[in-house]
DNA sequence: TTGAAAGCGGTACCAA
DNA sequence: TTGGTACCGCTTTCAA
């Protein structure tokens, strides 16, 4: 309840020098500072947010837009980004904005326009147009996770890149029937999707394998992976040698299905995920790993800077990643596509 | 940019008539309402947050404290919080406040007390005798879930119950070597891991168990749970018929290990577990369903009461879980704890 | 180095 | 039903 007024009250000088003392800015003699600050502890002075936002214009608070909380990317993201503003005092606002729901026209139509934020981060939000639209004419600095936006700053990795490596890693090993797990239907696709497809046709089609690109539609889940897998490889005869993931979900859910089925992993079957999930090493998992977590840092870092000082060009920053070999790949040489059992 | 001043001059009334027309609060005409509505259409105005707070004493935003957004049943929780909050158009501030971390000292003693939000859900917090302390002198209403403080308002499952009649489903299907795995040794101990435990000691005792009484310790995770059920099940002579899982993510975890040691569940081994977690089906886990999601909103509107109204007595909001009956359990009968194949 | 005073953009009381 | 005006609590010129 003590205003800045009682503080300067009790340190015998204005609200001006509390003011300039207690936020560091201006001239203050170290004694008056030191007597300020003495009486602000005292009297236990917390600045009010309203009013400091008022006079100054800054909110002291991060905006931070994502479609999902509950899915193992975001969440880590968040958590970075979290970690990144605890230590500089800045709070963190988060909106919810799931595609397609009345709540994501809520956010991009309401809440966004009130501005109270400094600066917002984006994390694999695929706007659309209307919706990009929208977030520039908020006229903040704007740093997004994920994507391709050539309206904001990027932090991301190089998903073709990944899918690529991953593939490749499964060719070198001998295999020829590769296919692709996860994704919808081309159409309303997501764009992290798109470039991991792409990867791996890239990386088939350098090997020769063109014909034998195969895409099977999948949820992005655990869950989702999991159903598409047991059909996949319900039936011996299409079944292939090896699988590429669209991230460690969608691949820890083809290992669940391929145990369901007896199907030996990495004997035979071969599969290789994109992220490095907290559960792929349960599942002795080869992947691609990336951070999430330090991408959210990166960003806020990004954001912050773009706050400072405000925005030249655009930066992109491409986060590289590296394989990490498990247990869950194996040549090809050893596979008896026969042989069913654990 | 434009304020509520430039709104006024256009519908030609004063700021305080136009203060009115679009806040609904107090006597303003029909024809002026409509006027002055128009303006602020026109202009695009969106009134200022810090001046509406300064004004008001008001933020129009909930703060959520919480250990983890990275495990279901607080995800879950937070999506349901965020949905009632956007209904309503509240901002909600995330505070992630990590066990025994120098972040979660910060947000007690350095954000919560800023009061940037009208009222706070604290989400399995588990506050300490000083954070209690910090979090009742913030005064603004405060809403837990989970837990039993008698500081603040409650929702939450009965997790004694909960665990109990896990216990005596599978007490029911004539197994007596039952144990239950999850949670820290119980020195540093979770409150709902006490209470689950608490009940599967219950369930024990009154079916005159109680020396067949089991706990293992293990973190409370899908891979704490593997790997503490690859130790428990390693040994076949040690092996329990059926266990009680702290909650879904360990019982998972159980599920997990027991196939790769080619354990079939449920006909050498039942497990059941707590939550109804998005996994549950996928690996057809009995388990005692909680809707963390309806927790979440039930928060939100226990606190906008409390807001509103203020304070009266703490409620406690105790919701019933029931058992869902799925493939992971089976009748002691037909087990041979010799056979560990699939 | 310090203080007085004018905002920041609303709300709400009191008169008219 | 409407308008004038005093705040809300802090920052920031501008003078002293």
């Amino acid at each position: 309840m003590a205003g800045i007024a009682e503080v300067a009250a009790r340190a015998g000088v204005s609200k001006a020098t509390a003011s300039r003392a207690l936020s560091g800015t201006g001239y203050v003699s170290d004694a008056t500072r030191e007597r300020v600050r003495r009486a602000a502890d005292d009297l236990g002075y917390v600045p009010s947010a309203g009013a400091v936002s008022l006079a100054t214009g800054r909110t002291q608070t991060i905006g931070v837009v994502m479609p999902y909380v509950n899915r193992w990317f975001f969440a880590e993201v968040l958590e970075g980004i979290q970690r990144s503003l605890l230590e500089r005092g800045l709070d963190l606002t988060l909106y919810d904005a799931k595609p397609g729901t009345e709540g994501r026209a809520r956010i991009f139509d309401d809440f966004l326009a009130r501005k109270r934020f400094d600066g917002l981060i984006a994390v694999g939000l695929e706007p659309v147009n209307q919706e990009l639209e929208r977030l520039t004419r908020i006229g903040r600095p704007i740093v997004s996770v994920v994507g391709d936006g050539e309206e904001t700053s990027v932090v991301a990795v190089d998903d073709d890149y990944a899918a690529r490596r991953a593939t490749e890693h499964l060719i070198g090993l001998g295999h020829r029937d590769i296919a692709f797990v996860g994704g919808a239907p081309e159409s309303h696709w997501a764009h992290v999707d798109q470039q991991r497809l792409a990867g791996y046709q890239r990386a088939m089609n350098d090997a020769g394998l063109a014909d034998r690109v195969r895409h099977v539609h999948s949820p992005v889940t655990m869950p989702g992976g999991y159903a598409a897998s047991v059909d996949l490889l319900g039936d011996a005869r299409r079944r292939p040698s090896a699988i590429v993931g669209v991230c460690d979900e969608v691949a820890i859910g083809t290992i669940i299905a391929a145990r369901r089925l007896g199907i030996s992993v990495p004997s035979a079957l071969s599969v290789v995920g994109i992220d490095d999930h907290e559960f792929a090493d349960m599942f002795a998992l080869t992947t691609l790993q990336q951070v999430p977590r330090e991408q959210g840092t990166a960003a806020v870092e990004l954001l912050l800077a773009e706050i400072a000082d405000p925005p030249r060009a655009r930066t992109r920053l491409r986060i590289p990643s590296r394989l990490i070999v498990r247990n869950s790949t194996a040549p090809m040489d050893g596979i008896d596509p026969g042989a069913p059992l654990l």
